[in-house]
DNA sequence: ATATCGATTATCT
DNA sequence: GATAATCGATATG
């Protein structure tokens, strides 16, 4: 029987988007962020993701009602929320539940597949070796970075189809343990554990506290 | 390895 | 006018 992964991704359906955010969260882990324009080819894996839900979430954006700057989290499912935070960086989130719902995933970390120079250039670092990979997209603003992901640019993008400059693909990886913590940088719902990772994966954000983490809805003790 | 802090601006009150 | 879903640099153990 021949492998199912290491094939050429495959968007997403629509329907994957239009469910529970930490349901979308949980599952897009393994999947493939693909950067398609003239003369960019670039390919990571995502490793770290973030639920927001709705209105009645204190954490997310779509707590303070529809605005323009959040409008999208609020309309059609499977497209790119991008934002401008801190003066400096800009984060990607895809839009779930159904239109007129609001929620969505922000990406925390990739684990880069292919494009390593081309991400480089972006970041403005020079790799030495696989030490310095996890510096090109481990946190929600390098990964933009890496990406050229921009709001003019990126925000309201259809994530579902392959014909986007930038888009969601299904390469059948078998993702292993999940690991559960709360959101990181949130003030508002600090406690409430919707950060999802891949367990000992090298590339995931932060500081190395796996402490807290919860491991297939099981409490696993971390010194 | 962990803690603290400054940068810098779109967005909302 | 205040805040923010971050990052990189610096200081310290």
């Amino acid at each position: 029987m021949p492998r199912k992964d290491n094939l050429d991704p495959q968007p997403l359906p629509r329907s994957f988007f239009v469910r529970d955010p930490r349901r979308v969260a949980r599952q897009l882990l393994g999947k493939i962020l693909v950067r398609h324009s003239k003369g960019l080819h670039l390919t990571a894996r995502i490793v770290e993701v973030e639920a927001y839900l709705g209105i009645e979430d204190p954490a997310a954006h779509a707590a303070a009602g529809r605005t323009l700057r959040n409008a999208v989290i609020f309309g059609p499912p499977g497209h790119a929320y991008v934002y401008f935070i801190y003066g400096n960086h800009y984060c990607l989130n895809v839009s779930c539940e159904p239109e007129g719902k609001a929620g969505c995933v922000l990406f925390r970390a990739l684990q880069p597949l292919s494009g390593f120079e081309e991400m480089a250039r972006a970041r403005g670092i020079h790799l030495r070796g696989p030490q310095d990979w996890p510096k090109l997209t481990a946190g929600p603003g390098r990964l933009c970075q890496a990406f050229g992901i921009t709001r003019s640019r990126d925000n309201n993008c259809d994530l579902t189809s392959p014909s986007s400059e930038l888009w969601i693909g299904d390469d059948h990886y078998r993702v292993r343990a999940i690991s559960q913590t709360p959101r990181i940088g949130v003030t508002k719902a600090a406690e409430v554990p919707l950060r999802y990772f891949l367990r000992d994966n090298e590339f995931v954000s932060g500081p190395k506290a796996t402490r807290h983490s919860v491991v297939h809805g099981r409490a696993i003790p971390v010194s």
